[in-house]
DNA sequence: ATAAATTTGTTGTAAAAACAACATTTTTTA
DNA sequence: TAAAAAATGTTGTTTTTACAACAAATTTAT
């Protein structure tokens, strides 16, 4: 009965799995013995839902098929932070998991309506005894996530950890400009936004942009930023 | 030749491999078939020698068996920061070759006399084909290393992101209070070290700290801390 | 197309931080 | 153990930031 259940399930989110960076090699047929070797189930939320609870006991890591949510942090005060947002495909949970947290250290609240699937931490982080042929793979897929989300991590603390609002603009701009090899590019963020990620407030660093637009060393409309780094450099 | 060279060197240096947290469970067999599997190299680095540079093609990961580093990054404009330091057991490039960097990203250089393992990227990454028996668990080890760091990076991110430097401060010492289960607790830092930690004036830390302890909100000699939670909780 | 909501730029003010300079204490090392 | 080096606490000054308030522009929803 649940055996079939689950078979149907995989049939009817099969697209959503395989559109996700760690299922996204694996065959249906492939997926499905995976999803009985990581005993995952799927749920829906709705909007405001509590997804995972601090504090609970972290049996599963979760990945988010439809919808967007946000990790939630509780600190020791009672202060609450936003620790990040999930979008589809995203995961949480797996470096606990990995670190071997016993229990969730932050709330998931659905911010819409949610497709999640949760899978054991145990099964999927240890490789299984019966070599499900893509497990490997999708260890590897995961561990490039974290791998990801590391390298993320540091630029923003790159950015964060200089002083003055204009050396975080600097150090994001000329990243960014770095990455796309470009002096002329589009940011991923509004102005809003930005000053939100390089947490200065908004209205003080709009102020700042307007400075160095004015004295010339950026320029920039909506995301459309150019940086004239013949100013900037030395 | 080579071939007996490698085995000498692993004999020289098996208790250095064993005290990694990557190596830990491995016999000096393993760790033999491991050493050809992953085609390492064992190399000495005199102090302020470059171990890695940046913009390098990247072919290796490297593992600190003895001594200490630093990470080192120059970005487009010149600006140069250290990243992180390397002590003995850290390896450096793992986020970037799961990422799929082809280029190191940064450079690392020997704080002083340094013992440094290159192992090849693709075959430490990529479950071999012969299944060496202890290549899953390396893996399983790195993703830990890789997850743990992630948690470090978002702890550090979560206090920078706080405006003042008595939020930051605060933000700081609850979570040590929350990870010792304690409001009496000793710092991984002195006073110099933490105002770096967190990217703020060491001077006007040292004065926000002795203004707390005026209030009444911590106590504190050299690195150990009192967190008064009833006078912080509301 | 229009109204409503959101984002943005600007300004002035109050608060906070960086910076510099220095005396004192603590730690290191020769 | 003495001398040197490093870390710490304190203060005053300058610079920067947060904050609040608001008008203008843009985006979204109806």
């Amino acid at each position: 009965m649940l055996f079939l259940q689950q078979i149907y399930e995989i049939m009817e989110y099969f697209n959503e799995l395989k559109a996700t960076k760690i299922f996204s090699s694996a065959s249906e047929f492939e997926c499905q013995a995976m999803m009985f070797c990581f005993k995952t189930r799927f749920k829906t939320f709705d909007k405001n839902e509590k997804i995972i609870t601090q504090g609970e006991r972290m049996e599963d890591i979760i990945l988010l098929l439809k919808g967007c949510a946000y990790v939630e942090n509780t600190d020791i005060l009672g202060n609450i932070s936003i620790v990040m947002q999930l979008k589809k495909g995203d995961v949480y949970g797996v470096e606990g998991a990995y670190a071997g947290d016993d229990y969730y250290k932050d709330s998931v609240i659905a911010t819409e309506k949610c497709l999640v699937l949760f899978m054991n931490k145990h099964r999927l982080i240890n490789p299984c005894e019966n070599r499900c042929k893509r497990h490997d793979l999708v260890i590897k897929n995961l561990m490039r996530l974290v791998a990801e989300s590391n390298i993320k991590l540091l630029d923003k603390l790159t950015h964060l950890s200089k002083k003055s609002t204009r050396e975080k603009l600097l150090s994001y701009l000329s990243s960014i400009s770095e990455k796309t090899k470009s002096n002329y590019f589009e940011i991923p963020f509004n102005i809003t936004e930005l000053a939100n990620y390089l947490s200065v407030d908004r209205s003080a660093m709009s102020n700042e942009l307007s400075k160095m637009k004015k004295e010339g060393l950026i320029d920039y409309d909506k995301r459309q930023f150019h940086l004239f780094n013949n100013k900037l450099k030395f």
